[in-house]
DNA sequence: TGCTATTAGTTAGCTCTACTAATCAATAGT
DNA sequence: ACTATTGATTAGTAGAGCTAACTAATAGCA
């Protein structure tokens, strides 16, 4: 029905507006990175989801192929990534995120999550339930 | 005690990773409003909380004064944002949006949010419910 | 009043991030 | 073997971020 067509437009418009507040919450930590946000969020994807070529990761990252070889430029030369050429496909360049760069990501990511987890003090055990399941939830979108 | 602490790490990992998942499922809208992404969130804050001085935009965007300064030559150029010295104190440059502008911003967030209220169908009225309160919540982050 | 310090914004010059177009190398398909 | 396709890079442009340096206006005060 409308109505519930209307339900769903608000929902999804308080979320955009929460995710948005949220990051830009949590954005400020970056500049302890050192790198720029492109190289940070390629980094995060090659930590969690492990080795990509220039085009997944290109895909994954919603840029175009050369956008990504240049990001990857900047990773290599900070040694936080290496590329190696594919054995089957000699076209192919797997990156692959090296010690120091899997050590820059996590800390990066423990200093947002941590100025999170310091806003949430502020709710109760109750409420905290509810976001968790939201966040459960949201992972299914 | 520790292991609250360590709850509310865990949520806040989860919020913040939903966050990251969720406005990146909505990006690829914004290809269509044919402004960049700082220029489009620079217009959204004159558009939701009126006008503002290019300092106080920047601090709100999180920028220095300078980025915000050629954000507003970008948005003025495009006719979407229109300069005005203030009365009381002459260097003060407050920016207003223009028509234009607010049809355009609200334009590329209707897209968004309508992206995003489709993906919502997939859930059961409980759970939007729990969305719905989660995300008021996190308004009071 | 006039001198100085502060504040708001812009300009200049750098880096990083994004694009398209063009190119190179390797593979796949006749 | 020749051609088409695919994956990545290079070149060139625009947008978005920074610091440093500058201009203009205001504020403070002797």
């Amino acid at each position: 029905m409308s109505s519930e067509q209307a339900r769903r437009a608000t929902i999804a418009d308080a979320l955009h507006s929460g995710a948005i507040k949220l990051l830009r919450m949590v954005r400020s930590e970056d500049a302890a990175a050192g790198i720029g946000p492109a190289q940070l969020s390629a980094l995060s994807v090659l930590v969690f989801m492990g080795e990509k070529t220039v085009g997944e990761l290109a895909a994954l990252e919603q840029v175009r192929a050369p956008t990504m070889s240049r990001i990857a430029d900047g990773l290599v030369e900070r040694q936080l990534v290496q590329r190696h050429s594919a054995t089957t496909d000699r076209r192919r360049v797997r990156l692959a995120v090296t010690a120091e760069g899997r050590k820059l990501l996590l800390a990066g990511k423990d200093r947002r999550v941590r100025a999170l987890a310091k806003r949430l003090e502020a709710f109760t055990a109750g409420e905290l339930t509810t976001l968790k399941e939201a966040a459960r939830l949201i992972e299914r979108l």
